[in-house]
DNA sequence: ATCCCGAGGG
DNA sequence: CCCTCTGGAT
């Protein structure tokens, strides 16, 4: 279980060199806004609005004080805007009141601040703080279910599984492969294993929820097809 | 039509 | 468990 976990994630590391955060930000209160914006949409286009947004608003008090209308059409384009310019304005306000301004470096506290669930503060720990967090979305509980790593949904729990199975040190690369690897071949219905690097370590390769053949057509990467 | 590196609320 | 929030790309 362990080994081929390690085995998976190594080949997916190679497949995948640059997996990264890809949020542009200087600090840990710019990669926070910029996380809690990109909710269902993409890294892309929260980086379209980034630029005015953080020329504009540069302190957590800043976003406190936000003239809700003029955030909301700044990041208006990311979708689900009303209920992210809520959150961000009551975020500044938290951070204010609570934690002298600053951006907590602790999961417990991130996970209380207004718009913070547990996969955004994972990923502001891990990319602005350097501590190692398993950052669970759908793509990640989805390949952690095909790879069998575990059968839970519980975010929680999914990220207790496979912390088990890979050293604390790589859990936030292994976050970042496992999103590639969910966007870019493993997709939710029509995974392209045709194109994959590590089907066959797949338990789920061929089970019926998998179409090899088809998926590889809709392939729009060059990756090597791999035989199991 | 379906999906996007979610969170909060019922 | 369910639902809602939203624009943009494919």
């Amino acid at each position: 279980m362990t080994r081929r976990a390690r085995k998976i994630y190594w080949t997916l590391v190679e497949r995948y060199p640059d997996a990264r955060c890809e949020l542009d930000f200087e600090n840990p209160l710019q990669l926070l806004v910029a996380t809690v914006m990109s909710a269902q949409t993409t890294d892309v286009r929260v980086n379209l609005v980034t630029p005015a947004v953080f020329a504009r608003y540069r302190t957590a008090g800043d976003y406190a004080g936000a003239d809700r209308t003029e955030l909301e059409t700044m990041i208006q384009s990311t979708g689900f805007y009303r209920a992210k310019t809520d959150s961000l304005i009551k975020l500044g306000a938290a951070l204010v009141a609570r934690f002298g301004g600053e951006v907590p470096p602790r999961l417990n506290d991130l996970v209380t601040l207004p718009g913070v669930g547990r996969k955004t503060a994972n990923v502001v720990l891990g990319n602005a703080f350097g501590v190692p967090g398993i950052t669970v979305d759908t793509h990640f509980g989805r390949l952690a279910r095909r790879f069998a790593w575990t059968q839970e949904k519980d975010p929680v729990k999914v990220e207790h599984a496979v912390g088990a199975l890979i050293p604390k040190k790589d859990w936030t690369m292994l976050s970042h492969v496992l999103i590639f690897h969910g966007r870019r071949t493993c997709h939710s219905r029509r995974p392209a294993c045709g194109a994959c690097p590590v089907a066959s370590w797949c338990p789920s390769y061929g089970d019926g929820e998998t179409d090899p053949v088809k998926a590889t057509q809709l392939l729009k990467y060059e990756l090597t097809p791999v035989q199991p």
